[in-house]
DNA sequence: CATGAATGAGACTTCATTCAT
DNA sequence: AATGAATGAAGTCTCATTCAT
């Protein structure tokens, strides 16, 4: 992760809300460079090709949103937080306000050919970490459940998560809302019926 | 939706398979005409803009899969099949052979721009017919179920297809399996315990 | 001068009106095709290519604008009409409700490179023409003038003509009243001075 | 009027040529391009459009021929010189000598249809500026000329220099050389008439 | 007589990129 | 750090024209 100047983060911050809106191909660097307040070819002072630039702004993407997850669960930790408001409650909210993750998930679905690898390594580990921090919090709150069921609802927690992004992506709200409520309802089904019989 | 002559299918199904492959964007029109075995500019006898070929596939795509999702669905009708190998059993394998579904996919996560209309009523509609369907089977086996629970778990379960479609598009067969696994079985132990307690 | 079949000739009136308005290089063969409730292929049924079109509309416009001049002319042999009211008063209505005139004035000053030589031929044939008649009225009204006087106003009544053509083409009507008042006034002036010292 | 760069002012210096020569329609970018000593692509740093270039070529016409037409009026004020080589006298050669004037008649007369509005309020403003100027030339020449004489005699003048431009365009020689002989006769005359009544 | 299909040529335009300044 | 100028490649699209049917 490199140290970017001024400058190059602020054509970072500028192009990861293009990128997300249009996606790699539909992005042009003029327009990037222009409401960078700059022409295009100052771009190649800080970012040597636009795959360069679009690989900054995924290691910046990445960062923010594994950060945010980071405060986000650490939250349970303290306090004690029932679960699903751990996480699914604030994404509706972050998905409107982070770019960073819009563009994580446009660009995790359908990343651009060159950089494919770059970007499932990425996100996988972004999810990864999801998946971790989402066990412990389950571990600590049904402390009787056997690894093999939380390793199930680990993997669930992580497809109803993807669920949701879809939703966001498509974005209709009551569809939205609705469809938090039947996953959770499942999956807390799901867990207390574990939980219990252990 | 209109008869096509066949060059304007061989076209569209040609044009399916790139756009699938590479987006509204990262498709050109010259490659797909010589695809088809053309040149570039016999393309507008058939289509008149690029747009307009995209819209041809596009219902093309929505035919294609909506023609599945009933002759799936139609054999719970006859059969008696349990809830889990209706539909998404079937669903990676019918990823991996149709272009139709990854173009849908595809398209109804992030339409181009001027298309975007278009492409969400037809995708809803799809999502919609499928629901009902599910629905339909759910009663079908579980006539206990109140109307409730019934569109809960509906809900849940395009929930599901949704979480499969992108564990789909991340390409991962290890992780897609588990994902499988773990979804089924919170939502089987939750419509278990709703019929049971009826 | 070919006799057209009945579709050749509304072909030609069309395109008449379509080449008026645009100008060869804009009037494009699909345009003229469509207006002619026939697709682009089936012109070729009838001329052989976009400059033999041209060439048979050319043809089309001179020949009514050649016969529109004798008949505006021939009235002045029978009755005693003003030199004035001769051609000049009908002038603006004709460029209004003549394709072929505003065609023939279009294709005359800017003549499509392959078909100067024809254009410049048959409308300088035209004007000669006009001079010609406008010759014949002015000998008949004024006797009195010598040939160098007559052939003087000869080319003036011709300058005129182009002068109004120019500033129909211009589309300004009261411009146009005002510059019609003020050559005849000068011609009239002229040729009194002229009729009365001879 | 903005200041072009030394590229942009070639670039306009060969497009004038041959917008002239051939009009807008039949004007390609790339040859021009390539006049000037660089790439299709190239202009697109200069001019953001063909349109843009032609309205660029338009108004470096406008300025050019209206400064002319200064020069040429002021000598009037300054030595006695006969009205009618004032300025017709040398309007062939001119017509001859400036690409920009042969533009402007051939835009004026029949602009392109998306800039019909500029190209006609610029000739226009360039006419009355000629009619202003002549009419001041021939005030005093004939300051016993009433107004009404006056007003007729500057629509005359218009007149016969539109008349002028259209043979020029014509391109016959001959012609031009009795046309500008034959309208000097009849406004000379007429004005005489008018100025010696006084 | 009409046309569906195809095409080479070429139109305008945008793109990412380079380089001298 | 920034940019004006330039460019090869490629984009979408229209053109006049041909030919088999």
């Amino acid at each position: 992760m490199k140290v970017l100047s001024p400058s190059a983060g602020r054509i970072c911050d500028i192009a990861l809300v293009h990128f997300a809106e249009r996606g790699y191909d539909a992005s042009s660097l003029n327009d990037i460079a222009v409401l960078a307040g700059m022409r295009k070819p100052s771009l190649y002072a800080h970012f040597k090709s636009k795959d360069d630039l679009f690989s900054a702004v995924l290691e910046l993407a990445l960062t923010t949103e594994r950060q945010y997850l980071e405060e986000r669960f650490a939250v349970a930790a303290n306090a004690s937080v029932s679960l699903d408001t751990l996480y699914t409650d604030h994404l509706a909210q972050r998905y409107e306000s982070s770019a960073a993750l819009r563009f994580l998930l446009r660009t995790a679905f359908f990343p651009p050919a060159e950089l494919k690898g770059q970007v499932s390594a990425g996100f996988e580990a972004y999810l990864e970490r999801m998946r971790e921090l989402f066990g412990i919090s389950l571990k600590a709150k049904h402390p009787t459940l056997n690894a093999t069921d939380l390793g199930i609802f680990q993997d669930a927690y992580i497809g109803l998560i993807d669920s949701l992004h879809v939703e966001l992506i498509y974005g209709n709200e009551e569809t939205y809302r609705r469809r938090v409520a039947a996953l959770w309802r499942i999956l807390g089904d799901s867990i207390a019926l574990a939980a219990g019989q252990a």
